[in-house]
DNA sequence: CATGAATGAGTGTTCATTCAT
DNA sequence: CATGAATGAACACTCATTCAT
């Protein structure tokens, strides 16, 4: 019977515990920071005692990790192998990558930790700096990788690398902001799509790179 | 009389407390965020004891959203209005705005502000409601009409208002997170001049809305 | 009147807090040793909240730094100053120096403290240290002064003057542990006089040394 | 039957559990303390899990007292009844003594049992009383018989026996306390030879008792 | 009004102990 | 019997807030 293949119960919990416990943990920090979510709230979240959690994770900064490490780098990883995969005009892979990472990161709750490292990076230097090595030097190599691409096939010309690399990524952790931050979110307007808003962009960064 | 122009020492203190407290909160708050900054700092850096800190705002929250409020409302009425006369093609208004923007405001203290808001917005929302009808709603707008007017003058083409609008408007915000977040620092890479970096970006928008 | 001189309660007791803070401190770590001593409790004792002990001192540790530096090196100081002054044989300044340091030490309280130490030194390593340094080699440098000068005056011949500071102190450590440890406490048996103990130890030394 | 001597491995390894975490505990407790160590590291030291550890002894007070008592009663019947039968003069007999005692017990880990008494005994009177009963008064008792021998043959003189009892004892519990203790430990100064230090010691002693 | 001594609720983390498997 | 996942009480230390002076 099908009772005989499930484990334990013990057993299957136990395995299920780190995932619970990063979903919570992911939720709350989003939520409320990361200065501002107990560690008792997270483990009440995931339906486990506060001791639980440091059964898992050694300290809340190895915890919120382990969050970025689950949702964010990996998403960074991901765009850099598609990006290695493309064949055709970077001004498409270009496009491409934004949208992508809109639609896989940016759309997601998980694009939270990056406005709450935005926001706590002062405050927690460690994090900062382990986000930094993990999630931004990558994802800036991966966007000016694509720029000189395209300055190796004619098709970008007369630009700075670094400027242009974050005039692509400014209005990316833009959206992010707005979504995450009501002060930036425009209730009272029209909210603007997402995607639109990135391909526009994208097609006037691409102009700008063609002249 | 005498009396009314040069009120005595002590007097002349009283009334400029609340001010040197919020400017000392401004300073901290924006240095070490909201959670991290002790209100015994704060009145340190002002020059009283903790008890009179607690005689002026009835708790750090709420000397929290009275920096906010007294640092906007000088800033939007300030920037904001002084730019709109100006004659000549809107390429050229469009950069000036960029750029005098940042010598006025992103590039002071003063956009500590921002950053401020965005980052504890969530926990305040009566402040973010607050921020975007004073700030984002009229610098939107500004933004808007500068682009209508090239539109009108045939200089600009082929856009989205609103989205070509907050493709003007990401980058600067992007520079004030830049400038206040540790987390957003290239410490590794080259950091950017930022008039250089918004020169470039107005150059690139530009060229893109000509075509 | 009187009253007049008295100064304002809160005054007056903040110049006794430290005081009263080191003497509960004092008991409870005699008592219970310092691992089970809780801050929470010295304050109690002290009349005082939690929050105030930890206005006073920065840490348990440096609480029983403050313990130490108070009942401790002040016995060796006085005793390091009186064996300045002493004019007359060796063997009367050892047989004094070891008399007065049961009375000014050993018999108090206070003593309690290098029992505490002794026993918890392998836990906390930073006591152990400090104790060292400000206690165990002043002390030892002491016994070993007088052993030369004795030596000096033809009084002490014959002996390896570590071995023999060593064979000084260490009934007098006996006795402090016989003093606070039940274990060694000969509570059947007639517990012997410390005094007479330590006059009879003195004779047996200085015999000893004489030839 | 051969069942009943070769019991199956588990069998066999099961009734040492005991013993086996008597031993770790031994270790641990000599090294790091009561209140340090843990119970799960005893449990691994003895190659068993946590709840193992729980199905011997029902706390961790217990499995100390047990601890405690396995290796004092050892130490005694062992040592003091061997030492009974010597032939030749008293101050030979004492000094063999106090040699053997040291390389018989002193310099081994069980002497850390005596620090661990000496350290714990407040917290465990029970503990405290049984050494008492089964070491301290043998053990007194035995040097004790040891001067009165000497004084009936004409050795020793003039001596107040409790006293010199202690005399005795207290630089070999000192040794005890030196090699258990950080806080006594002479790292700077040349750390000094334990059996070159009773040597000496006895001499002292001897010396002393025969004028 | 201003002070700063005093408070005590709150937080991350540890670890002896339990109990379902 | 043995396991080890789970528990939750405990503890040092912080800091916004109060209030006697």
């Amino acid at each position: 019977m099908l009772d005989t293949l499930i484990p334990p119960k013990r057993e299957r919990r136990k395995q299920h515990r780190p995932g619970e416990l990063l979903e919570a943990a992911l939720d709350l920090f989003v939520e409320k920071g990361f200065a501002a979510t107990k560690s008792e709230e997270v483990a009440a979240r995931a339906g486990v005692s506060k001791g639980t959690l440091f059964l898992y994770f050694p300290s809340k900064e190895e915890l919120f990790k382990a969050v970025v490490r689950e949702n964010v780098v990996k998403a960074v990883t991901e765009g850099v192998l598609e990006a290695a995969n493309f064949k055709g005009p970077s001004r498409q892979l270009l496009k491409n990558l934004m949208l992508a990472w809109w639609r896989r990161y940016g759309s997601t709750k998980a694009s939270g930790i990056t406005k709450l490292i935005i926001s706590e990076a002062n405050s927690f230097p460690e994090l900062a700096a382990f986000y930094q090595e993990e999630v931004i030097f990558p994802a800036m190599k991966l966007v000016k990788d694509v720029l000189e691409r395209g300055r190796m096939q004619g098709e970008f010309k007369n630009f700075h690398t670094d400027h242009t690399a974050m005039a692509i990524i400014s209005p990316l952790l833009f959206l992010i902001m707005s979504k995450h931050s009501t002060a930036l979110c425009h209730e009272g307007s029209a909210q603007p799509n997402p995607e639109e808003f990135i391909a526009q962009h994208a097609d006037l960064i691409v102009r700008g790179l063609s002249i």
